[in-house]
DNA sequence: GTCGTTGTTGCATCATATGCAACACCCATT
DNA sequence: AATGGGTGTTGCATATGATGCAACAACGAC
């Protein structure tokens, strides 16, 4: 809607993806190389860029404290976190909660396992979307044609031969996890890694995050896993009873 | 210098600090509602705000992502990392890495400790620049007029009781630093942690980064925790000779 | 020394961001 | 139901402010 800011705000992800010299930035937004100067100037002296020595611009630091402080202030989470880490505390593993915003899943909060073995995941990554609990829990409570629409615009990636290997089946997994109101990924992601997960309800009733257990099959198996479904459920019923307490219904 | 780029970028530090509706974002702005509303459009269309149901603007998830990309892409993070990860398997403790950036020093990489007691910090987050072992091995490292710059303009807050109390006693530990080559947080930041560090150099023989190990009083004491000294700056010696040789020396 | 490359500045032009005013919409109130 | 305040949205005329140009500066390479 606003060219200037378009043309600012195309410079980020270009940036993402490596250092470049003024020239490069020109070149790829197709504009003169003083109008990108200027562009750049400006991104710089909000900190979104940064300079480094050799004149090449890089992504700056203040997007790092920028994407910090939204997720601490977002209001799941910190109700949440006390009841992740408790749920912790009395398995062990590593607990995820993660929330669903323009078809991306992303981690907002996570507990890391007491145990040696460690996942890679980080706060702010987004999720694998087809085969992790979360994922399936927050898609799942979309409406049916939200859904499949979704569903079609997603790649299916074979992480493992467990993965999720197409829309139809994914579909079939989300009517599942909305009929039980609890979700599994059993090797989808990573062969020896396992997760269930329960939703977090606002008061309305719509999911508004989903949180998970996961622990890798040296430590726990699979159906000793389970057994951890009722307290997971447990903690997540807890979080949405609190949620739904402090926003007020804004009409139910 | 681009008016309405800035005034755009204006928009997400204030979202950072909570949701914010049209109205209050134009008023905050200074601008008619309609000019609001076109720059946080364009915002929107890059993924860097996110509308919620109660229509409130928040920061979006694009964000995290490109916060994620950014960081992932550095490359002294990724040839630092596995020697991060010996590192903590060879003792235990927690690793950090950092960078200095423009007045600001952060965390660009962690391994968390093997003990089951845990420090707060996190990936992108900005470190306690006064105390901070890794602060004081990037500060150290500016020129003179430049550390006595930026010493001035800082705040000091008292932490604990041996936090560092002023700019005078910053650039003095600033100077000893220098001049050993290695850094210490004793208890400055949190009472009961202790942090030794050591500065990752570049070719051309400034640091590029700093690494530390972190551990709480309860699992070694200061004395056991400077044994570990050698095998430290063993491993951020590694790291710079392995930095220094893809990086080609721009001139010595 | 000169050439090539890259970043920077001042300026004239007009594209484009702006504020206005009118409209659409949703709730709350009576 | 009807009215009124609040909020978000659209079209449009105006002039502000972003743009590309061309000339300059800084630096290295040859």
């Amino acid at each position: 809607m606003s060219q200037t800011v378009d043309r600012a705000l195309s410079i980020l992800p270009l940036l993402a993806q490596g250092p470049a010299d003024l020239g490069q930035v020109a070149e790829r937004l197709g504009v003169h190389k003083s109008t990108a100067l200027r562009l750049l100037r400006t991104l710089h002296e909000h900190g979104l860029v940064y300079r480094q020595q050799d004149q090449r611009y890089r992504l700056g630091a203040r997007l790092f404290a920028l994407a910090q402080e939204a997720v601490e202030n977002l209001d799941v989470r910190e109700i949440a976190h006390p009841h992740l880490v408790e749920l912790n505390e009395s398995c062990g593993h590593t607990v995820h909660l993660a929330v669903y915003e323009e078809q991306e899943v992303l981690y907002i909060d996570k507990v890391e396992s007491r145990y040696p073995v460690r996942m890679y995941s980080r706060i702010g990554k987004p999720v694998a979307i087809t085969v992790a609990a979360v994922a399936k829990l927050l898609l799942a409570d979309l409406s049916e044609p939200e859904r499949r629409a979704v569903a079609e615009k997603l790649d299916y990636p074979m992480y493992t031969s467990r993965s999720t290997p197409n829309a139809g089946a994914f579909l079939k997994e989300l009517t599942v996890v909305r009929e039980q109101g609890w979700a599994t990924d059993l090797g989808g992601h990573e062969e020896s890694i396992n997760c269930i997960g329960a939703p977090i309800r606002g008061a309305d009733g719509r999911v508004v995050a989903a949180m998970s257990v996961s622990a890798p099959n040296v430590v726990v198996t699979a159906e000793e896993l389970l057994t951890l479904l009722p307290l997971v459920r447990r903690t997540a019923d807890s979080i949405s009873r609190e949620y739904s307490g402090t926003t007020r219904p804004e009409k139910a």
